[in-house]
DNA sequence: CTGAAAGCGCTTACAG
DNA sequence: CTGAAAGCGCTTACAG
């Protein structure tokens, strides 16, 4: 708390003591009834008469009898909870918040809640939430998963709830998932700078261990190959999880080369593999003055860059729809589809809004 | 569904079937022990003779016994279920998903887990999560809460669990709450545009329900009359609730000055009263190359807003603090903290980059 | 059409 | 230290 943060007691009100609500048993006695007969009103079952309906009905108004959600689940059959849990990154990621909103969209129409939790890559982390999760008896699982080893997963719970990945597959481990075409979409993003005459074009990426950032990287050197040109260490930084380690990477591709060596000439683009390295390279370039001389492809949107100057290429990804089909995919997996594992991709965009368009021979530093 | 969107079928894997999980009745069988000894281990209740604890450990591993809290907290005396509803605007805008992460760290350090939800602003969206959250039993929520009337909360959630407001506090009910200070930021804001010699000032405001949109806007009036400028109507546009609202209204405002009439001179500063204001203004200033002759302070943080040219100056909120410290005083509450009702107000920050720093004399067009 | 009994998985309150 | 019984709020399965 700072020193600044006021905090002013409202007088005299003061916190009113809780009290315990209302049971379908006390309805049922407020009402003449039988506590089954009230059961079969609050859930719209058929078969009872109209005057007992009206009883029930005002005997629950009158005490505010809401439905215990959790109570009922108890011995229903299937032990449904109408919840599911969803593993995230961190919620208030931009990629992951969108999809936690399109998976919540579609668990409110199936009438379900949605737990979400923040794993910050942390496969120990992961696995807590599974268990907190499993414990809390969700229905099924969406999970933007972590780690290099999801086996873990058979044994624990996918016995009992049916699991969708989003963003990345599993790894060790069988089930449904949904994500970006992260290979494809980097392959074309490298294309499209070498076609504007790139040869030296530095990569940045995440964690290796990530599928996504391997993905990303082994659609860089199939470009690079396909183009005859032949990958160079010197211009590779991987395995970067911030926008600083970005930053400093850049400054060391920037640093590239030497008169002396003709196999090491300056870089004259980037690609950057995700969001928060595509941040980090701007903040270089636009700190030396160089974003109107190095070009720059970013994976996955980044917010406003459309009003920098120049505007940031990137490579679109749809986060509401990767969040809309995995949850789709999970209901029907609910609702008993026993067709074998999917995996579906979503398309990524190239969105071309100057950066990535800087030719090749403008890149005189 | 996109056409290019793939659907791989990963074959021969099916699905598998689902199983019930065990039971404490099944480790007390198979541990040969009752089902009370059983409970007593599973939660760490004292006076378990070592045997005895180590057979049932046992049985529960080989079973892979899960503790089902959801079943526990039934008979458990208060019914707590370790769980916080939270609603918010949209768990994908960005100062929702920070208050929403601060939240989950502040619960998970407690054993809590989050329901989140959005109500788009639609006071019937509101209650209905509140209404699904307390089917659910939650311990507490924690509400960013829209409309003009929370009095339906006093009948029918407060009663059983605390609630605490973020971002704006209730109307026509009492409550904690905890936000900004929006009042004294957007005074604070309008004067630094004053202080540079800027008297016509647009304003950009929410809909004029939100009491955060109130209070900023009489900030600015409060600030304009304390260095005596005559509010002009012509130049506040209030209830704008998108980036496209935003945009006609600046290029409404932009429009405005008359050489014949002398007290309806062209503005020469704007200030925006949230973030997708600020983020339209931008839009309409930088497509008509206005962005170094017009001054813009906006009211919370616009990302990359550094980036841009001039960087865009603003009133920082600090929804990671306002999240974190609902979570501690709901906390509280929930440990019986009898004190009166709570207003904590977290300040704003004056955060200058350029854009709130022209002066007006260069506002010539 | 209506209801009394048993049970969901667990905890409480009590007895040995 | 250990356990048999009753109960949390509700649904199921069955009888009238």
């Amino acid at each position: 708390m700072t020193d600044r943060t006021k905090i002013v007691d409202i007088d005299p009100v003061t916190v009113p003591p809780l009290r315990r609500r209302a049971t379908m048993a006390q309805v049922a006695a407020l009402a003449g009834v039988s506590l089954k007969t009230v059961s079969r009103v609050i859930n719209g079952e058929p078969g009872v008469t109209p005057e007992l309906t009206t009883k029930v009905t005002a005997a629950a108004d009158k005490l505010s009898y809401r439905h215990d959600v959790t109570a009922s689940s108890l011995r229903r059959i299937g032990r449904n909870t109408l919840s599911i849990g969803l593993v995230l990154e961190d919620v208030a990621n931009p990629f992951s918040s969108s999809v936690h909103r399109a998976v919540e969209d579609v668990a409110y129409s199936h009438g379900f809640l949605v737990f979400a939790g923040s794993s910050d890559e942390d496969p120990d982390r992961e696995r807590k939430l599974v268990e907190v999760f499993s414990g809390r008896h969700v229905d099924g699982m969406i999970m933007l998963a972590t780690g290099t080893d999801h086996s873990y997963l058979s044994g624990e719970f996918q016995k009992e709830a049916p699991i969708v990945f989003v963003d990345r597959p599993p790894k060790q481990f069988e089930s449904d998932s949904v994500a970006s075409d992260n290979e494809a979409g980097s392959l074309l993003g490298v294309r499209h700078l070498l076609a504007s005459g790139h040869r030296r074009i530095g990569f940045l990426g995440d964690l290796s261990s990530l599928s996504t950032a391997e993905s990303r990287y082994q659609g860089y050197v199939r470009a690079l190959k396909a183009a005859k040109v032949k990958p160079d260490p010197r211009l590779v930084r991987r395995d970067l999880r911030s926008i600083e380690n970005a930053e400093a990477a850049v400054e060391e591709l920037l640093a590239l080369g030497s008169p002396d060596d003709p196999t090491n000439q300056p870089l004259t683009a980037i690609f950057a593999g995700q969001n928060l390295l595509t941040i980090g390279a701007l903040r270089v370039l636009h700190a030396r003055g160089l974003q109107n001389r190095v070009a720059l492809v970013g994976f996955d949107e980044v917010l406003l860059s459309d009003l920098l100057d120049p505007g940031v290429t990137v490579l679109a990804q749809d986060p509401q729809q990767i969040g809309r089909l995995a949850a789709e995919l999970l209901f029907a997996r609910l609702n008993g589809d026993p067709s074998p594992f999917q995996h579906i991709v979503v398309p990524t965009k190239l969105v071309q809004r100057g950066s990535g368009e800087i030719p090749a021979k403008d890149c005189v530093r």
